[in-house]
DNA sequence: CAGTTTGTTCAGTTAAAACTGAACAAACTT
DNA sequence: AAGTTTGTTCAGTTTTAACTGAACAAACTG
């Protein structure tokens, strides 16, 4: 009984989980799914193919490229002799992630480290709203010891790039 | 020039924060303004007091609070001599909620597993989605830490509850 | 008992986000 | 130059989630 699901339905079913893990931090469906195929495929991927395989709009992919671009998670690249651009992961994508995600938590922490500031000072709600600012830091903390565990993991470079694709210089 | 903001001013934009940081984290915005509420008023506060504070509609309560509960981040109480039923924050609201995180975490991490091992075993794509899946676990394990970070702070179980608010057994 | 208070449910509305099609500008090709 | 390819922008649509009002059941009150 071979039931063993063939390599296309794998990788459409991950680049659907991708899809749905982005969508719950906080990204675009779509923008997960390129993700997840960069992710699967592993080579730089044509703008169009990305609209092609994934069935949506050009539009969408724009503007979900500019997402994942923005946050350093992808990299905008040209190929010699073809007017498209393509694209693949980052360097170091999770890092970044976690980065990102640390950014936001502090943030977090901050706003709310403010409210206390400007509490008269004898207010009673103080205490309680410090052990809310500490759940923030301890959040923030822990996520920099994942930035750390994944950076130390991961300083293999991985394999050079093919030299027919080079770094697009964007600004 | 004493242009400090008063204690209703400064609560309420508290509550608007908690709101907008916990729509964020995936919760809707009315339920992070009730955990604000808890928060800053440090006290059990009745339904119909939510609804009314917070100018939304008793059925957005209802199910912002059943969202809560569900997480394990509020307490339903009663109060003998008042029909009314009451909410405050759980014991350790912080940790759970970490905790929580921490399971969809993990949950993301096993489905990608999942993948991995459904691939053919010479595939090229398993090492990156090694390293996708390696992502989620340190992310996983430094919840973890962080949850144990805000145990050790928060042993004091806070100040006994009044005597007259007694906890509300649901199952 | 009829009448009130209370929280939940559910159908329907509103609001927010995602997504698309079409128009466009820039860079190319012939 | 006219025509093509390519990615972006933006107005408008579709989809999804949040929120509401009204009907309801349960628990109480007089």
């Amino acid at each position: 009984m071979s039931n063993d699901p063939d390599i296309d339905t794998i990788r459409s079913d991950f680049i659907e989980k991708t899809g749905l893990i982005s969508q719950s931090e906080g990204l675009p469906r779509i923008a997960g799914r390129i993700f997840g195929m960069l992710i699967f495929d592993g080579q730089a991927v044509a703008f169009a193919d990305l609209a092609t395989k994934l069935e949506v709009s050009r539009a969408s992919v724009s503007s979900s490229i500019r997402l994942l671009e923005e946050r350093g998670l992808i990299k905008r690249m040209t190929k010699s002799g073809d007017r498209q651009d393509y694209f693949r992961l980052a360097t170091d994508p999770y890092a970044t992630m976690l980065q990102g995600l640390q950014k936001r938590t502090q943030a977090n922490r901050d706003e709310i480290a403010e409210t206390i500031q400007s509490l008269p000072a004898n207010s009673e709600a103080a205490d309680r709203l410090n052990e809310y600012a500490k759940f923030h830091e301890s959040k923030s903390a822990a996520i920099i010891v994942a930035w750390e565990t994944i950076r130390a993991a991961a300083p293999t470079s991985s394999e050079p790039q093919k030299a027919v694709l080079k770094e697009h210089q964007n600004d």
